[in-house]
DNA sequence: CTAGGGTTAG
């Protein structure tokens, strides 16, 4: 209505070629075109182009750019002006380079004559869509064969900006040297691009050479190292960006301050803090996110608070976000919870947040109830999100609900990429399915050093150490850096397949070849190694030399080898560090025990019995669990309580006679409790293992294979049952324990643990 | 008409 009322009288203000006012907003120009089209003017050269002009300034959704579009091939008249304007629309629309590229064939159909506009819009178009490589590449031909030489930098900036956004360095470089005058964004181009690709050397050759060295320069290259990992370097090129006389603004500050969030230096963040006021630097949403998210990973979550509160409770999800994922980071999941609650726009990036809050203190119900309440705020789940609901897979052993995650992949409803790619191997890994880890692993086309050591630690837990190292054996030809926890996969592969050369050779070589100091978990690795294969006095020596203070995964490791090779005394000094650790363990107690059982002191046994009764300590429940139809059904020794309890018992009773057929006789020797043979025979019977089983034969199809989890330690005499089982059944039975994997297979187990 | 940035994942 407003812009109607001046429809007959054109504007004062106006620019004189152009008697109209300017439309504001499309609607404003759906009038104005209204107008001329009435009366005719549409046909005037210069009205039709101020529409189009001021229409184009006005888009925002893709529908405009189709009105845009549409208006300019109604046009009678296509000028080199029209065709640059057609092409700006399509810029401001982001709307891919398919439409630029027939805009600009049919410029050169009609013999209309390309100007510097013309390509500068087109790279950056270019740039914006990540065109192909050959595209660009003949774009940049034609603007050749068309331009005169002097184009200058309008044209030749943003061409470098598409080739460094497309990764082509060298084309951008041989751009930007062939340019006869380079102005400070030509340089500031070229250094970013060289940055963002991690050539941060190059770039940096390139800041010191440049005439003049800007604030944006400065800051692509703090990012860069950033980016890299590279903190300390991050911030002394702040510091030389300081001492260069250049004042930080925001975007640096915020460069900065990620650098700062992973050195976890809180002075440093405290001094950049105070720099923001003294500087008077804009405090906009962005960098409150980086101002909370350093002082919450610089262990400040007062303070990280305190700024939120003061200026983060806006509308903006964003700062949200960065508190709600500071305590979640921290363990705080139901204070992040509160906050989310409070919020009236959470995005997707607060829901994967708090996701993987969730999953990372392993409340998974809570992980999957928010991920369905994800629909009712019309949030489409993400990368992010289908990464953790995977990684909740893989520690649920959830194969069916991860397959279907793989198929929603597969079905493109997500991009795909190396993360996710990576998670899938991880989830088939940890669900027992090597195969098909493996199909993952060799059809995907960008790996990374977390890809290999997925793969790697995946065969090691299901009991293939050897193939293991040969993927570690190729990962290295194949030109990737193995990082610590490469090493602590591989160091698991050797113990667990009880690889004693391997073990030590890869143990000497990671600091040696790859300059990595081991930490607790590879002295953890390696303690395991060296116990298990009997040498305890070796392992003990580790232990005292090592330079940390041994944890209770350590002296776990030295307990459970004590029992095997009969080490009565390091068992008692073992479990005496292991009691003063964790004193509410009860496996401790259980494990020392079964020692003094076995070795017949039955006086230190019931010391033991009668301290835990002492302390309240309880024995936790061993319990198996098995997916059927994607419900859960749980047993515990002697379970009664499943609906299909006959049938299981009728089951269990057909298992005991098979066995028994083929000469199998139960493994009663560890059994301590004073009853006759048979019914000890009975209660190994009764183990939740063996119900799990026989319920899984029951209700499963034969072609499936049986997926069991079990929250101790599979027993001795289950474990060789069910090795004769998997035979007699020609069934695959995949038992997930504590600490690793059995994979049963024509009366086999990958697995090299002993009892 | 222009160059640089943050929070979520394996």
């Amino acid at each position: 209505m407003l812009f109607l009322s001046c429809e007959r009288r054109p504007c004062q203000c106006a620019m004189p070629a152009s008697p109209w006012p300017t439309p504001r907003s499309v609607r404003q120009a759906s009038q104005l075109h209204a107008v001329l089209t009435t009366s005719g003017k549409i046909v005037h050269p210069p009205s039709a182009g101020h529409l189009l002009s001021s229409l184009t300034n006005c888009l925002s959704a893709p529908l405009h750019l189709s009105y845009a579009l549409s208006l300019f091939d109604r046009l009678p008249l296509h000028s080199t002006f029209l065709f640059d304007t057609a092409l700006r629309a399509c810029l401001r629309a982001s709307a891919g380079a398919d439409h630029p590229v027939l805009l600009f064939r049919r410029m050169r159909r009609g013999g209309v004559r390309a100007d510097a506009f013309t390509f500068h819009f087109l790279f950056r178009c270019c740039s914006l869509a990540r065109a192909r490589a050959g595209l660009c590449r003949m774009l940049h031909a034609a603007c050749l064969r068309t331009m005169l030489p002097s184009a200058g930098t309008l044209v030749t900036n943003p061409l470098i900006h598409m080739y460094a956004v497309l990764g082509l360095t060298d084309d951008a470089r041989r751009a930007f040297d062939e340019m006869p005058v380079k102005d400070a964004v030509a340089w500031t181009t070229m250094i970013g691009g060289l940055a963002k690709m991690g050539l941060l050397d190059e770039a940096r050759r390139l800041l010191v050479q440049a005439p003049e060295r800007n604030v944006v320069s400065w800051t692509s290259l703090i990012a860069g190292y950033s980016r890299a990992g590279r903190a300390a370097e991050a911030v002394n090129c702040f510091n030389s960006m300081l001492s260069d006389g250049v004042a930080p603004d925001e975007v640096a500050v915020i460069g900065v301050l990620s650098a700062c969030s992973q050195l976890k230096d809180l002075d440093l963040g405290r001094s950049l803090h105070f720099l923001i006021g003294e500087k008077r630097i804009k405090m906009s949403d962005n960098l409150v996110v980086a101002l909370i998210d350093m002082y919450a990973k610089c262990g400040d979550i007062a303070c990280a608070q305190g700024i939120f509160d003061a200026v983060g409770r806006g509308q903006k999800p964003q700062p949200w976000n960065a508190i709600i994922d500071g305590y979640c980071k921290l363990g705080h999941v139901d204070i992040a919870r509160s906050l989310f609650d409070q919020m009236d726009t959470p995005d997707v990036i607060t829901f994967n947040s708090m996701i993987t809050g969730y999953i990372h203190s392993g409340r998974l119900r809570d992980a999957l109830l928010l991920f369905m309440q994800m629909r009712r705020h019309s949030l489409r789940a993400d990368n992010f999100t289908v990464v953790s609901l995977l990684t909740a897979c893989a520690s649920l052993g959830a194969l069916p609900q991860g397959r279907a995650l793989h198929a929603s992949i597969e079905q493109r409803l997500v991009e795909d990429d190396v993360y996710l790619a990576t998670a899938l191997v991880d989830m088939y890994m940890k669900c027992g399915r090597v195969d098909e880890a493996t199909i993952v692993f060799q059809r995907m086309g960008e790996r990374d050093v977390h890809t290999w050591s997925a793969m790697i630690a995946g065969l090691a837990f299901n009991g293939m150490g050897k193939v293991a190292l040969e993927y570690f054996c190729q990962m290295k030809r194949n030109g990737f850096q193995p990082n610590s926890v490469t090493y602590i996969a591989v160091l698991t592969a050797c113990s667990h397949s009880c690889l004693l050369n391997e073990g030590r050779l890869h143990f000497k070589e990671m600091r040696s070849s790859h300059g990595i100091h081991p930490q607790i978990e590879h002295y953890g690795c390696m303690v395991d190694l060296l116990a298990r294969s009997g040498l305890l006095d070796e392992a003990m020596d580790l232990v005292q030399t090592m330079p940390m203070q041994p944890n209770a995964v350590i002296w776990g490791s030295i307990l459970s080898a004590c029992r095997v090779h009969k080490k009565i005394d390091l068992a008692r000094h073992a479990a005496e560090h292991l009691l003063k650790l964790e004193p509410d363990e009860d496996a401790v107690y259980v494990q020392l025990y079964n020692i003094y059982i076995d070795s017949r002191k039955w006086v230190d046994a019931s010391r033991i019995r009668m301290l835990m009764e002492e302390r309240g300590v309880k024995k936790t429940a061993g319990y198996s669990s098995i997916t059927v139809a994607g419900q859960v059904h749980k047993f515990v020794v002697n379970d009664q309580s499943h609906p299909w309890t006959f049938e299981i018992i009728t089951m269990m009773e057909e298992i005991a006679h098979r066995l028994k057929s083929v000469g199998y006789s139960p493994i009663t020797s560890k059994i301590t409790v004073d009853v006759d043979e048979e019914e000890k025979e009975q209660a190994l019977l009764a183990h939740s293992e063996k119900m799990a089983i026989a319920f899984g034969l029951i209700s499963l199809p034969p072609n499936l294979p049986i997926h069991i989890m079990k929250n101790l330690r599979v027993c001795e005499d289950c474990h060789s049952a069910i090795k004769l089982i998997s035979k007699l059944w020609k069934r695959e039975i995949i038992v997930r324990d504590r600490s690793r994997f059995h994979h049963f297979r024509d009366g086999t187990c990958s697995c090299n643990d002993f009892w």
